[in-house]
DNA sequence: CGGCGCCTTGAGGTACGTCAACGAAAGTGG
DNA sequence: CCACTTTCGTTGACGTACCTCAAGGCGCCG
């Protein structure tokens, strides 16, 4: 179904673990991954930091609101949403996570989670208790830890920036844009955007109604400027979509 | 001037430098700063990963963009904005960063700022090198400094939330409500917000027309619900705002 | 086949953006 | 100290892009 991003292949839930060093080395985010400088012993001594690593399916949550914040995790295959609720009841979906990045960082503020984290697809995600934190900056996993901090604090700054751009198009278009650098980054074809979400969710995530970008992208469809599959999107003329999305960074 | 926020007494530029010990034990953000669960011996330790205390005027950058990302910075007192430029030369004031916040992490991510940090007032921040980083977690600030981190998450995510809402009033409402919440952590009269910036600015930041956000305040003023002074703006119906803002979590 | 989500398409109103003129404040130089 | 310039903020008129409400397809599953 989604042969672009990396899927589990175990198909239970929660219960089943596997110990990182059966897989950090051949683990899809090796590349991006604080493991990434990391080898031999050095592997062997993170495994003793990332207690187990999680199968989840379609559905499935890798965490709920309210949930102690004790740990957070990093996607190592498929696709995440987090979705935030307000006081009033609106659900806000803020983030969508793909493989590679740092999840529930949040939580560290309160000790509690102050959203949820649900799988769009078969996932896997590397489960680090947040009080391994010293012992992976101690074993040398300094850089790459910060690395995903830090890459998480500039996907934010992404986000709000396309955000802050009013016109519909331009918001859709900078969210293409952005999700085609992820999976560039991770050696993915940039041109087949895995959207394993549903519409309403996108429409939520880009702060735009389900009609407006219905519209939006039937007009793309028309145009000739992408194909519409089942659960992705291939980007067909790139370059057009690149123009309407000139305000990011 | 601005009597809220504490500003810096000194007046020069970047030579003055000030050794952590000396100050920490009277910082106006000891409460939200890493340095608040440390004590004696190990504020000690502490000072030997904060390099320097440095010290700003109105106007002077803490950073610039493409400067090397080998440190972050803890504000201490004032109030800075961090800018971003896109290839197309729009400016993004992507954030704005009062005491106790974290600034310039993601840095990490390129080993280059991404964006321009400038003080908005006469300001201090705390530097901290990021090879220091592991050496802050050995000696006990762990806890804090994730604390840190997380708090720099979650402001974004309440950003993002603020910026999803389309409404003009619901945004400015959101803003000054976390800006509120701030003040209030900081132990500040969270109902005179210290606006140092200019419309210009607040309004790009808030993804708004300047003459959306004066229009905006000019009808809040009338009504009786703000008072609008130079450089900041006193919440005399909170309740109004509120309700306006219901919005974020 | 019928029911139900999920998405698409349509018509109409409204809020924000754009353009433009005005006004106020701050800095400059004589 | 005062005219000048510049920057910044306010106010107004108008168009347009998006939201709202509503109806209509389409796939999925019973």
């Amino acid at each position: 179904m989604n042969m672009v991003l990396p899927t589990a292949s175990g198909r239970s839930g929660d219960s089943t673990s596997i110990t990182p060093t059966d897989h950090c080395a051949v683990c899809p985010t090796r590349q991006v991954c604080t493991a990434r400088d990391l080898d031999g012993e050095l592997l062997d001594r993170l495994a003793e930091c990332i207690d187990t690593t999680r199968v989840l399916q379609r559905n499935d949550l890798l965490y709920r609101i309210s949930d102690p914040g004790d740990a957070c995790y990093v996607v190592r295959s498929g696709v995440f949403k987090s979705v935030t609720v307000t006081p009033a009841g609106e659900e806000y979906v803020t983030r969508f996570h793909y493989p590679g990045e740092l999840v529930g960082l949040s939580a560290q503020a309160t000790g509690k989670h102050t959203d949820s984290t649900v799988a769009l697809t078969a996932s896997t995600a590397c489960r680090i208790q947040t009080r391994d934190f010293g012992r992976l900056f101690t074993i040398g996993a300094d850089n790459a830890l910060l690395r995903l901090i830090a890459e998480a604090d500039d996907n934010s700054r992404n986000l709000e920036i396309n955000l802050r751009q009013s016109r519909a198009e331009a918001r859709i278009a900078g969210f293409f844009i952005l999700l085609m650098r992820k999976l560039t980054r991770l050696g993915y074809d940039p041109s087949v955007l895995p959207l394993p979400m549903s519409r309403t969710d996108l429409a939520n995530h880009l702060g735009l109604t389900l009609e407006c970008l219905s519209r939006v992208l039937g007009k793309w469809k028309r145009a000739g400027v992408i194909k519409l599959e089942k659960s992705s999107v291939e980007i067909l003329r790139q370059a057009e979509i690149a123009t309407l999305a000139i305000h990011l960074p």
